[in-house]
DNA sequence: ATCATAAATAGGAATATTCTTATTTATCGC
DNA sequence: GCGATAAATAAGAATATTCCTATTTATGAT
């Protein structure tokens, strides 16, 4: 999906389309995989050498609670990444590096949006990830195998 | 589960059983609900008032990697919390205010594992969490129906 | 174009979390 | 019990993340 059509969304509920604003949302456009906030702050830093990575932070939990960006938990060892665009999908992520890999699946049907409103609760999204450690790891001895 | 069973299982792995350790597990089964770092590490200074942030942080990620203790990604606004024993379950996050309901189900089966495999991965865990604003916190304007 | 207003930002303070290192300690084999 | 050894700890440094506040800015209405 296109830049643009993100800034819509945002604009429907409010939000404005600031220059800083779309140019983190064009940084994980243009990210190869899922990016820090530290990758995300250094992308944005070209264009915008005085962004405060409290932008940075509070953009991206933004995006992420409006369905735009997907955040995901490393669990420790490393600090949360995000994702833009694409199918929905979860992750199979390595507690060791950090490393992620795509699950083209996603168990979350609709019956979760009426079990949340009997809890009176209004559903933003949900999160769904594998851990483990990946070949690599394993073989470094971090596995739990020991 | 009493504490000693889960020391066991530690002891298996070629984990130690320490006393700050030990205290760490008592006061996740002595908490009333999810308890973050600082909940826990409030109860262990009762009985070690030195004992350091870092061991805290330690004993809960290992004890969630181990599987004895189940890890909630609140999602910024707070940090995660952590929870012992009961029947494997899942939660309904408040993204506004931390609150978290249980969810007495479960959608990962034996077929992940494989899956996982395939991938050269050896699971270890998994995350499952609904994420939106509680009854209260909708009331008082942070929902996302602006 | 100008104005009013709510939203967003930068900057710095406050917290939270992780890392590094030297020291201590639980455990195991004798 | 005693010694060897790997694991764990405390302490403090280094990062990461969030919070607070004054100022700036995008947006919609005039």
């Amino acid at each position: 999906m296109p830049l643009e059509k993100y800034i819509e969304k945002l604009k429907l509920k409010g939000y404005k389309a600031t220059p800083q604003r779309r140019a983190i949302i064009n940084a994980l456009l243009m990210a190869k995989g899922p990016a820090s906030a530290r990758d995300i702050l250094a992308e944005v830093q070209q264009e915008f050498p005085g962004v405060s990575l409290d932008t940075v932070y509070r953009n991206l939990h933004l995006l992420a609670q409006m369905g735009i960006a997907h955040q995901i938990d490393l669990r420790s060892c490393e600090s949360s990444k995000f994702e833009i665009g694409g199918v929905h999908h979860h992750h199979l992520v390595c507690i060791g590096c950090g490393q992620a890999v795509c699950l083209d699946c996603c168990l979350v049907d609709a019956s979760f949006m009426s079990r949340a409103e009997a809890q009176g609760y209004q559903l933003v999204g949900h999160a769904f990830e594998l851990y483990g450690y990946c070949s690599s790891c394993q073989v470094h001895g971090m596995g739990v195998s020991k």
